[in-house]
DNA sequence: TTGAAATGATAGAAAAAGTATCATGTCTGA
DNA sequence: TCAGACATGATACTTTTTCTATCATTTCAA
């Protein structure tokens, strides 16, 4: 089919007006179902008649007709807007059914996002959630990613990116109970395990005044293990508090506090841009559970 | 197929913003196409984006891209969107190919419009023109009728009507050679030709300083017929001058000054409304060419 | 690395659409 | 046949939407 000369459309508004007056028969309906008044609806009618230099309605006292050139603009109007409605319908209903997709650490999913997703899907079972774990900070525009969930000492600035803190916890130093029965050594005597070259985990090390030079890491090359090797008394690391909030509670590990206090925060990252309501239920509901146990 | 729920479509203005962005792949190119800045594509399409709370579009520096959405949407956009426009190219086309409907007196049509009718069709020939001759005023707003041509001595004022002068005429009084013969009698002496009971008619006469009463009538019946009894030298009657300009050029029909000016005005009458440039055309050239000879 | 051509952002101007109101016309039912 | 409900007509004024003008930034290509 031919291209569209849009120059020489009339105002679509006007057309909106004539397609409901010519299926309500009446200038009061289609006002009406609109949300406008009378006099709005008779505007754009006779704007249209003039743009096009047609009469389209024939008005008789109290009531109104379709000329026959009326009638047939009509006709071709309510397809057209009908088509168009229904693509609408379409891409909002195929929207909406698609799951919340939010990316973050395995860490951070596996020890906060997964243990809570079910409690959530209970209280929302029409929103679906999908997790994409990865290490690596993902393009959100490129991907059809929700949101992420991203760990930073200080707000981040990313530009084309809204950044809302989630939660902030204090990181805390944990062991095993059998590595740490009765006396506690010093910190720098203890094993240790930390992402070697990791220069944010590095610079932490150093504000708890440890060198690094002399400090034993049993560390295996990968981040998401960690947590299991504490447990296995392979050594001690740091955690946010709620990361291990249960661990400790339950005795699975005991919790050194750190000579120095230093705390985390999880920022949600959305790119600019709409962001889907059910997405945004999520986050709101993240905000409110991240902090309560599981 | 359901009614449309317009109250949950987006700006209608946005879709089409969208639908141009999609086609041309470039918000640049849409704003050329719509004659606007690209400012203004870009903001209708955000809002578009934000009122359906989907990414439609995927900016990536200087090109952009549609989303899986996006496509969809604009499938649907582009089709409904040529219904309209071909709605419209339709009525439109039509409304082109109408003849302009003029409606009058016979007598005007027969003296005044029919005459001059080739010459405009040697003009203009693409105007299709057709006269409907009518003693009575005709409903223009339910026939389709473009404008009527109707005599006043004054302005008339008709709700609802759009009212323009065409050409303004001196009633003179002419009869045949033969009956007005070497010295012309008396006005009151000769034969008359005039509808008898017209009120019009009636008050020129006595205008005239002639007394109805004594006054020898020679007509038919038939208004429209008065010009050939006259020419055939039964009675004498009044026209408006430009009516008879040729006969009394050619000398078929002598004239005498009547002892009163009056003059006689033709107004086209055009139904309040969009006017078809059609009919505006062949209006506008009879005002240029009712005064000149046929 | 410089210019051309996109997009992004946004305050303020312009245009379009809508409201409020009053007038008029026409059915309907007491 | 008269009042009242309900429709359209007309229009000054207000509100909302849309667009422009402008400047910044990014990208691509010569």
């Amino acid at each position: 089919m031919s291209e569209i000369d849009w120059k020489s459309l009339p105002a679509l508004s006007s057309l909106r007006a004539f397609e409901l007056t010519a299926r309500t028969q009446s200038f009061a309906a289609a006002a009406r179902a609109l949300n406008v008044t009378h006099a709005a609806i008779a505007q754009r009618v006779r704007s249209l008649e003039a743009d096009l230099g047609v009469h389209l309605v024939r008005r008789a006292g109290r009531t109104i007709a379709l000329t026959e050139a009326g009638q047939r603009l009509s006709r071709h109007l309510t397809e057209g807007f009908e088509t168009i409605a229904a693509g609408i319908a379409e891409v909002k209903a195929d929207e909406h059914s698609k799951p919340v997709h939010v990316t973050t650490t395995v860490f951070f999913s596996q020890l906060m996002l997964l243990p809570r997703l079910e409690v959530f899907s209970r209280e929302c079972p029409d929103i679906r959630v999908s997790v994409t774990p990865t290490q690596d900070i993902v393009d959100l525009t490129s991907q059809d990613v929700d949101f992420a969930i991203r760990a930073s000492p200080t707000p981040p600035d990313w530009p084309g990116m809204r950044i809302e803190p989630l939660i902030t916890s204090d990181l805390i130093i944990v062991g095993a109970p059998a590595l740490l029965d009765g006396t506690i050594p010093p910190l720098q005597d203890l094993p240790w395990i930390w992402t070697e070259g990791s220069e944010t985990e590095e610079a932490v090390l150093r504000a708890f005044g440890l060198h690094l030079e002399t400090l034993r890491n049993a560390d295996f090359g990968v981040t998401s293990y960690h947590i299991s090797l504490v447990r296995r008394g392979l050594g001690v690391s740091m955690f946010p508090e709620v990361f291990v909030r249960d661990d400790v509670a339950s005795g699975t590990l005991r919790q050194i506090t750190p000579p120095t206090k230093i705390s985390v925060t999880f920022y949600a990252v959305t790119p600019v841009g709409p962001v889907r309501p059910q997405a945004q239920i999520f986050l709101d509901w993240l905000k409110q559970n991240l902090g309560r146990d599981t």
